[in-house]
DNA sequence: CTACTATGATTTACGACGCA
DNA sequence: CTGCGTCGTAAATCATAGTA
């Protein structure tokens, strides 16, 4: 019954991962403004329409990376070493 | 070339990043009385009067600043939810 | 299917700044 | 100067999707 409930109440939180593509231009976004990821209203809405998501799961996503990096920055060593490594080939060209 | 990342800090990226006071009370889910019954209140008006805030805290058992920044998150809610309704009905 | 982990969304609590 | 308003966020927690 409870479950029910809150099922009903909570349909919002229902959700889907983002695609691979979203997550990839996300994390290039974070990683290459690593020392400040705070991206502005401007660069949140031109994420959102890149990743066919609103400019409130920018927001989360933004909030979400930073807290979990910041626990355990270890866990994300190889992927910000993937992500350093991709905008450094991007940057060549 | 031009490098305009300012990367002060190539040991601690986090160095720079908004933290959290230490002196910060821990978040503290409320329970489903006091979040019911300040829904209630809210329904009834969306801003404090300074009697109504005194009062709910004490029947809750939450501090007034508890309560008014409840008041201030519910509304923030409030306005989100709004604007995404708009913009489905739009769309 | 179960148990566990990853991830997106929501909930408390502030800091910064605005206005009366 | 006080005091409550919004805005954007940190951090914790929730709920479920994804996976071994």
């Amino acid at each position: 019954v409870m479950i029910l409930r809150s099922r009903f109440l909570d349909a919002r939180r229902k959700r889907r991962n983002f695609s691979k593509q979203a997550t990839e231009i996300l994390n290039e976004y974070f990683y290459s403004h690593l020392s400040n990821p705070y991206p502005s209203e401007e660069a949140k809405e031109e994420l959102a329409k890149q990743c066919g998501i609103t400019v409130s799961q920018v927001s989360n996503w933004f909030g979400n990376k930073r807290i979990r990096y910041k626990k355990n920055i270890g866990k994300f060593q190889e992927e910000a070493n993937l992500y350093a490594m991709k905008t450094a080939i991007g940057a060549t060209q | 070339h031009k490098d305009d990342k300012p990367e002060l800090d190539p040991n601690n990226p986090v160095a720079n990043w908004i933290h959290a006071r230490s002196t910060r009370k821990k978040r503290c889910p409320y329970t489903k009385y006091q979040t019911l019954e300040l829904e209630k209140e809210f329904l009834f008006n969306m801003y404090l009067t300074r009697d109504r805030r005194y009062e709910v805290a004490r029947v809750l058992n939450l501090t007034e600043r508890q309560v008014k920044i409840w008041f201030q998150n519910r509304r923030m809610k409030m306005k989100k939810m709004n604007k995404e309704k708009t913009e489905s009905k739009e769309q």
